[in-house]
RNA sequence: UGUCCUGUAGCUCAGUUGGUUAGAGCGCUACACUGAUAAUGUAGAGGUCCGCAGUUCAAAUCUGCGCAGGACAACCA
């Protein structure tokens, strides 16, 4: 059983921000400038277009897919087999609702999961303003020590390349084995004398060497070469609990007692000073450290990445100028214009642009926020172990793929954020009350037409909007009358057992879940084809791009595992990617992306399949050169297409007739059995590379034998036994043996070469090769020391033209004798 | 920064469990052939097997440390 995509769910997945494009809308305007209704409608459209344009590549190349019978996941069946796995995961308890910091995209008012985030080219280098911002330490017991002989106001320095995440600063934290160091020193901007901690091994960082214990009195207040002098050393526990005024105070955290100074293990020494300015609502670590400590939380930013009302002459900014739409973004960040508004304040010791690694969102391509969002997600991280010990039974190609990268990637698995805020998707299929003391997850379409019924009964919906619906009715007609996408699943309004009102949760789930669901919604398992899900579950191999590793490749073993307690596929291909000529990444932003259709066009699926297998395992990187597809078609199917014509003609002639009678081994020649041993040890050959998932040896092993064996060698020493004017044994085990020959070429070469294949071989037998029975290699024909024997006859062949060249001989007259001495068998 | 892949002739790639002088195709050069079917043959030039160190009688191959390219990941304040 093959897997494979015929509506590409990358396709479906970006058609939504496609369509927002086209239609010259953001998310904002869904139900306002259009309806759900129409935007869903056009994303259908733009699924269907994209969906075209597959077919037809897929008929074209050649790919062996069903395209008569898609999965399509915006079909009523393929959601209602999705809710019956998510029914499931949540009937084990492995859905669940919670708050957590989470990759965000403002721009496209969703977040997003760590798979999203994992997809290629996500991360990009990106500039930002980064500062190290002074807080000003309060004088009490806890900090007494830090004040001894102190040098102006005390300060901690943090280093943050996120300033706009300063107003919402609560905590700092420290590591308590670090070693940190009090300097005295003056400001870079105002020129005040100050104190100032930081971690003892960013000293060199931030702190000429040269002007260590330079004399105060003759600094010029220029900024520059700045006299600094090391107060005395301590650890960061001693730290821990010291209390310092808020940075910027246009608004207080709550819940919890912010503002002082805590202890994490994840501060490092790497980058910055040595404390982390600590944001609860907009870090991961933040905020798990803020919990330990009861720091509390403030969000200064909302969901469309501004500052809230509460940031005075900030409110209303977004905090990155990409989030502004073309042309109005202002001249000024909020991080400068903070950063600005810091050094006046003396509360900056360094500002400088830092160049890092940031993620942005493929939807927008804008970058993400981390912010605190409700969400749900699957328990992935509960069966871990399970995760990790199936993953070993899967044959992956190559094999460090699938320990290495995937391995390493299951072991430290995170849970699975299935939440998206958006309106073209498979809604969650979970009903709570407000107060969200009760909730229900409907896993077919048949309990919800139940619990419809009641909620009509008790009152809080007036009638059943899917009425037109009969449950357990499969057929197509049945599933067609009703939609069960948003806005009409919102409508839906459940009654609770207490007999409270249930509204749906909004969210829609991570397309990625669609795709890890293929194997049973294609099915629409299991409401209907248990039997076919039962006899391609799970499928034998499956194959995508290596970039899919976190992906599809994901997606399907943690659905399969979770739901299943089974692999989703026994083995796996994994692509390595088709780079140019020079090995660089094929993209339309380098211009040096090849058009597949223009290929095809122009040399033919076939030479381009049989250039891709043959020149490199599927898994490493292809570098495309059309020049290596020209060599192909000249070397292999030259040779081949012209041993058919030789064929064909003297066949035709002499009314080679494919019904006779086999003539006897014992009747033909040394150089018939030499071709027929050779083609059954190809056919082992070949049988044991496909069978291992390398086309790439089987594919050079056919074009070796063709080139050289059959057409170099054997059809060119036997053309006189077709030429001859006599019928007879002779001349027919030369028919048939050719014959042989190429109807196994076809069959072996089918996979690769699927379009030559079938013509060959339908010129020759009569029917598609493609319907034909796999050969398998008779090893009585396979005679090993003959095989030997001709290869050296070959190697001699060589020497005497190479001989004869030197002595200038002619290569038509005839040699009486020649000799070769013993060692030329070796 | 981590994980994984790759690195052999100008190009694309082979190179088994370590074992004589490291191979093929293409390209290049020269010569011959046109009695090989729309397919020719022979020869030649071209290599620091990415580098260094180690194991070994022996390393392209095994080990370690690097370098370069690529993919993927990462809360990096």
């Amino acid at each position: 059983m093959l897997i494979a995509r015929p509506d590409g769910i990358p396709m479906v997945c970006r058609s939504s921000s496609v369509v927002e494009k086209e239609l010259g809308i953001t998310k904002e305007d869904i139900g306002k400038k259009i309806s759900i209704e129409d935007y869903n409608a056009a994303c259908k459209k733009a699924v269907m277009r994209y969906t075209d344009v597959w077919n037809d590549m897929t008929r074209r190349i050649g790919f062996w897919l069903d395209l008569e019978k898609p999965y399509v996941t915006y079909h009523t069946k393929y959601i209602e087999s999705v809710w019956h796995l998510l029914k499931k995961l949540y009937d084990d308890d492995l859905l669940y609702k919670g708050y957590t910091i989470q990759p965000y995209s403002p721009a496209a008012g969703t977040g997003l999961s760590s798979h999203e985030l994992n997809q290629p080219g996500t991360y990009k280098p990106v500039k930002d303003t980064s500062v190290v911002a002074m807080f000003k330490v309060n004088k009490d017991h806890a900090s007494e020590f830090l004040f001894k002989d102190a040098f102006g106001d005390v300060f901690i320095l943090a280093w943050t390349t996120t300033p706009w995440t300063l107003p919402s600063n609560c905590a700092l934290t420290i590591g308590p084995k670090l070693e940190y160091v009090r300097v005295k020193s003056f400001n870079p901007y105002t020129h005040e004398p100050q104190t100032m901690v930081l971690a003892k091994s960013r000293l060199s960082a931030y702190f000429n060497e040269k002007n260590e214990n330079a004399s105060f009195d003759e600094y010029k207040k220029d900024g520059k070469n700045i006299p600094w002098k090391v107060g005395g050393g301590f650890y960061g526990h001693q730290l821990e609990g010291i209390r310092y005024e808020q940075l910027l105070p246009y608004a207080q955290p709550e819940g919890g007692d912010a503002f002082k100074v805590i202890g994490g293990d994840f501060v490092t020494t790497e980058d910055g000073t040595g404390v982390v300015h600590t944001a609860p609502s907009f870090g991961a670590d933040d905020m798990r450290v803020a919990r330990q400590h009861g720091i509390g939380t403030l969000t200064l930013v909302d969901l469309q990445g501004r500052f809230t009302h509460e940031m005075g002459e900030y409110a209303g900014k977004y905090v990155k100028n990409e989030y502004y739409p073309t042309g109005q973004a202002p001249e000024k960040s909020v991080d400068v214009e903070l950063s600005i508004k810091l050094k006046e304040m003396g509360r900056a010791f360094k500002v400088e642009k830092y160049e890092h690694n940031y993620p942005h969102c493929w939807r927008t391509d804008k970058p993400i926020l981390y912010y605190p969002l409700d969400s749900w997600f699957v328990r992935t991280t509960a069966k871990k172990d399970r995760l990790i010990a199936l993953n070993k039974t899967i044959n992956w190609k190559p094999e460090s793929t699938g320990t290495g990268r995937f391995g390493n990637w299951l072991e430290n698995v995170q849970d699975w954020n299935l939440s998206r805020s958006r309106y073209w998707g498979i809604p969650l299929p979970i009903w709570r009350t407000e107060d969200g003391d009760e909730e229900l997850c409907i896993g077919s379409l048949k309990q919800l037409k139940e619990e419809i019924a009641r909620a009509v009964k008790a009152g809080v919906m007036k009638s059943d909007p899917y009425a037109s619906f009969t449950p357990d009715d499969m057929s197509e007609t049945n599933y067609d009358t009703i939609d069960i996408h948003r806005p009409y699943v919102d409508n839906i309004v459940l009654v609770s057992p207490s007999g409270k009102p249930m509204k749906r949760e909004t969210d829609l789930i991570d397309v990625w879940f669609d795709s890890g669901a293929m194997p049973y919604a294609q099915w629409h398992y299991p409401f209907e084809n248990k039997a076919a899900f039962k006899d391609s579950f799970p499928a034998s191999f499956i194959a995508e791009g290596v970039d899919q590793t976190r992906g599809w490749f994901y997606t399907l073993h943690a659905i399969a595992t979770l739901t299943q307690d089974s692999v989703a596929y026994k083995a796996v291909v994994s692509n390595g990617l088709v780079l140019d000529k020079v090995g660089q990444k094929m993209s339309k932003r380098l211009g040096n992306a090849v058009d597949p259709f223009k290929t095809l066009d122009e040399f033919g699926a076939d030479a381009v399949r049989w250039y891709m297998i043959s020149n490199a395992s599927p898994w490493d990187n292809l570098k495309f050169d059309a020049e290596g597809i020209t060599e192909v078609q000249r070397k292999f199917f030259r040779a081949l297409f012209n041993t058919y014509n030789f064929f064909a003609l003297y066949a035709n002639i002499d009314g080679f007739d494919l019904q006779a009678p086999q003539v006897a081994e014992s009747e033909r020649t040394e150089m018939d059995r030499w071709i027929l041993s050779r083609l059954n040890s190809l056919i082992a050959a070949c049988d044991a590379a496909f069978g291992d998932y390398e086309p790439t040896i089987a594919a050079r092993a056919v074009q070796d034998f063709v080139v050289e064996d059959l057409s170099n060698w054997y059809v060119r020493l036997n053309r006189r036994r077709f030429w001859k004017g006599e019928q007879g044994n002779d001349k027919n085990a030369a028919f048939q043996t050719l014959h042989r020959c190429l109807e196994v070429v076809a069959m072996l070469s089918a996979p690769v070469a699927p379009f030559f294949s079938d013509r060959l071989f339908r010129d020759l037998m009569g029917s598609s090769v493609h319907l034909s029975s796999w050969p398998k290699s008779n090893a009585s024909a396979i005679d090993v020391e003959l095989e030997q024997r001709t290869a050296l006859a070959q190697k001699l062949t060589s020497l005497a033209l190479s001989i004869r060249k030197k002595d200038s001989t002619r290569r038509s007259s005839p040699t009486s004798r020649s000799s070769a001495p013993e060692w030329a068998s070796r």
